[in-house]
DNA sequence: GATGAATGAGTATTCATTCAT
DNA sequence: CATGAATGAATACTCATTCAT
């Protein structure tokens, strides 16, 4: 942001200004994400946004920054207490579902879509070191033994998993699915529950004979 | 497609452009993606591009049939043969990465920024149908006695858990981990082996007592 | 128009663009008037006309309108007061003449060439409507006695032939022709004088034998 | 023309391409009228009418001239016989009238707004004169005693009296109206019978009191 | 601080015309 | 002679950004 808003009425404005741009970016998509409509929703003057913002990316950056802290939220709320692992997935996963289901397009659009600040030292970087944390603390708690390396890719698998389930659910309408909720939760469970597969594997197992063999 | 090919010429013309808007849309993004970039890294005219392209998004069609018909061609080949679970799922997902590892980003625009043409009837439909009945097919061979409709939420989960995890993957530049790869594999295949997790699970969990609480 | 000027800085640029567009028309014809052209003959930017005009149409239609009003000024002051025949008519054509000297091809191709928004409810709608008004109110003086429809044909008449001599003069340049005046205005008086012809005709007239017959 | 087709096959290839943009033209309208179009139409490539026609403008001009040949023997036709003056006008407003029957458009479009080769030595111009003669013969014939200049210039006000009805008419789909028919014949009947208006009219005339005055 | 008028590089798309086959 | 693939200048319109008031 290029300037830190003091007074009560700068705060309210740069509040505006960032709710109306989540807005629109939810509603419109990215293409139909312009400044100067965001600062017409927000009823400020195009000039008022640049007064904070220095630029488009600058301010997706901070839609982005507000959108993640509720998602952080939920990451959070995993945290206290403690709880079987069925229950605590199955927290994670309402969680998110609440998450995508308030504007199911912004959360795709922020983290699939629009393009970030330079990669590094952006807002979703300090998000993603949290984020990606919390994940492996759930990792730890279940999957005792596992050594820092594969700690961080399990994180690493569970969490692109659960948000490529959650937006593609998002995309089809189907957030509110229980099936598609349980299976998700299934998923996870399953995964966590296992412990290193290639002890249990090779054994015996059964053999696919598909019938779309033929075509 | 406005006008089809006949003479060797333009049949090449047509190809130059595909090419090099799959290039142009992987290496840029949708927002560097401009029929005028496209033609010059082409090395054509802008005017023969629309001689072929109506528009802007048949062009990014042709390009997502082009792709998807890989991508398919990789589902094909899991239906050939009988193989144990594991093997399957770790030739799924070499496959994936294999795929994806040719133009890392291509796949992710293809599939989640690029806009189709109408939504129902484009390529992307039919090419969807049958994705997802291959991975059903998959899921009926190992989950025997699921239901229709479990199987087709089963399949989506499956189907959006692997894209979530390889376009996350490729977007940090660690399709190639090998650690990843196991990861992935075992997750699909715990998800794939266990049965109806409602009768087993609830037993004697561990419980998660998280220290990250205190922040 | 997209935009209401406020400020007076505003208010100079819509009119200077709409002088520049009139010019432009009346000089370049319409193929001619392109946007960016008359951007710069108003000696502004192309974005700025896009400010206010949402698109080539309307800045015409704003064109139209403005010309139109100084043609149903004329047509106005044609209902005050009362003046024999020939004075009327007279005055009717020199204004017209006068209206069609400042830029001689402009109303042509605003009336003939230019496309309007929609076909009905457009400026030009509503002009039309008291344009055949005042010639109907012109008419109904002189010829006393005709019916409603018959009116309304007479003025359509009257009011073509009027155009179709003042276009094509204009064409020709010889607008400030007092000859032309003198027929033109001859005509229009001998119709409205005239009774129904239907009675006063196949009396014994004059038989054309021409001799251009031969060639 | 670039070139004279000799050979029957090509006079047959040029005959296509004319009748071909002269139905582009009409139904389309100048803006429609695209060369490829034009060629596609007449079932012969875009190149055969570039070895024909040098540009745009030769076709159309080629096109004009086939409309004019039309028009000219409707005017060659008066030319023939003696007829008293009513009858003469009603034969040349029904002959005007049946011409731009048949393609509405077409002649406003040939007339009003194609732009023409340069001015001069066009078709057009060797076309309007012997059209313009052609009025002027009927002029002479019923009106006796006029000079030549005023000839010239009463024949230039009556043919684009015509020709503004007529088009005006055209644009409205009026073109049947009977009543249209006879107010025209009506007003030229009335042109051409009355001898100088100088003498006669200031006499005692009707005054125009117009109730449109208040407003 | 706030406003909103002004800017202009950039984008998709068309169409007259050429020329190798 | 005929074909139709290729060309590219030209055009309408958008939108991030600046700056005088």
């Amino acid at each position: 942001m290029r300037k830190h808003p003091r007074q009560a009425r700068s705060r309210a404005t740069v509040e505006a200004i960032i709710r109306a741009g989540a807005r629109v970016l939810g509603e419109r998509g990215l293409d139909g994400f312009t400044t100067n409509e965001v600062a017409e929703v927000a009823g400020v003057s195009i000039g008022s946004l640049y007064q904070y913002f220095p630029d488009k990316l600058s301010l997706i950056d901070a839609i982005r920054r507000r959108h993640l802290d509720d998602v952080m939220a939920v990451m959070r709320d995993m945290g206290r207490g403690n709880r079987p692992l069925t229950q605590l997935v199955e927290e994670l996963v309402d969680g998110m579902i609440a998450v995508h289901s308030i504007q199911p397009a912004l959360h795709r659009v922020l983290l699939d879509e629009a393009p970030r600040y330079d990669g590094s030292r952006s807002v979703h970087g300090f998000f993603e070191a949290e984020y990606i944390e919390r994940y492996k603390a759930i990792v730890a708690a279940f999957r005792n033994g596992e050594g820092r390396a594969a700690l961080e890719v399990t994180a690493q698998v569970l969490s692109s998993a659960v948000e490529g389930v959650i937006h593609n659910a998002a995309r089809r309408g189907m957030l509110k699915s229980p099936e598609l909720r349980r299976e998700l939760v299934h998923m996870l469970c399953s995964y966590l529950r296992s412990t290193d597969y290639r002890q249990t594997e090779p054994s015996s197992e059964l053999l696919l004979n598909s019938s779309s063999d033929v075509e």
